[in-house]
DNA sequence: ATAAAATTCAACCAAATGGTTGAACTGTAA
DNA sequence: TTACAGTTCAACCATTTGGTTGAATTTTAT
């Protein structure tokens, strides 16, 4: 029935704001449930526990983000192409889901173990395509000597890193919101720009 | 006497291992003791509360790279040996003390008001050397145009991202801890090239 | 030597936290 | 209507957590 699906949705809903904004160890299954609208034990009818609920949470977070990213370094595009769409996905995601990025990276980092085989399980490793496109560049003499991996790396750091970063930035540069948003924008064409040609004329 | 410093010392060497491993909600002031080898209350006698020690951490913290960057960024080098050394710096940095970066950029998101006077009142802005040398740099037309902040952002993530997120490259990449060391290492190099290069040739 | 100050710790404490329980309510189907 | 599974919640519970206390021990100054 309908009230069924709406309140597991509206539990989901909820700790995805909390636990992305406060990670795991800040979060609070009752901050969960205020922001539900429910009581807490409800958390505990829908999902076993607050382990379990983050797991759901996280995965959920990963898929937003994992299958776009290879799929599109699998693609027939140039790596070019490839490059300006990452960038391009990178930060359509940013705009709708502002503290996935930063949440995604750190709980990876402080339970590995724990997802190290998650990740394996979806069967995630660079798609040959996009290994031999930069090793073709490389062997052809258009592209300087750099390995699949670092090219990758370099793309999504670029992305990344100022979003996870943001209020240092922000604070740095002596940005407000708006200015920043502008910010983040520029890279679009700043990014691929960066990858391919440096800063040097 | 020794042992009076000692034991402040212990104490906060222990709070920085647990504070960077775990963040400030994960961290346990049982495991700071543990770690330190001393009863728990005395955690409370040398620093007040679980927030004043760790304010005292995260302060070391970026004490431990800020400095230091401004410093490069404000001294008469030509702007690509700045890039190196900003590079081999973070990467000097990161070999000491693995978890630093990705607990000052957590920690720093987690509580931005709290910390943003703090940055203003180490009177961080950027060096006035480092702007004008990219702004000449673009106008003399040796340089694409481009930002200076954007330009300190583009090499800060090149650093920082592969660090933080550590666990996710090194799953999806398949490489153990001494080839990651590598793959960071070869990064002192490819940076400055990629910044000022790009890939094509 | 002795008093005062600094240091250490075992035992406590109040509050918060994740989790449980059992009764009540709701919709559905025979 | 009645029986039944699914759903909701107020009240509870055990454990953990940051923090306190007060007495004992050690250092330091006189």
């Amino acid at each position: 029935m309908a009230i069924e699906k709406e309140t597991e949705e509206r539990i989901f809903e909820a700790a995805q704001r909390v636990f992305q904004l406060r990670g795991f160890e800040g979060a609070r299954m009752q901050e969960i449930a205020d922001e539900a609208g429910i009581n807490k034990s409800m958390l505990h009818y829908y999902f076993r526990s607050k382990g379990a609920l983050f797991q759901e949470v996280f995965k959920s977070g990963v898929k937003k983000i994992m299958p776009k990213l290879f799929a599109i370094l699998a693609n027939e595009k140039t790596l070019r192409e490839k490059v300006v769409q990452i960038v391009n996905f990178y930060h359509d995601v940013y705009l709708e889901n502002t503290h996935l990025p930063a949440f995604v990276v750190y709980e990876m980092n402080q339970h590995p173990e724990r997802f190290k085989e998650f990740i394996k399980s979806m069967d995630m490793h660079l798609p040959e395509e996009f290994i031999e496109q930069v090793e073709e560049g490389v062997a052809s003499g258009k592209m300087r000597r750099i390995a699949p991996d670092q090219f990758l790396i370099n793309v999504i750091s670029l992305c990344m890193m100022p979003m996870i970063a943001r209020n240092m930035a922000q604070t740095l540069f002596h940005l407000d919101d708006t200015e920043y948003d502008s910010f983040l924008n520029e890279r679009r064409e700043l990014i691929p720009n960066l990858i391919f040609n440096g800063v040097i004329l």
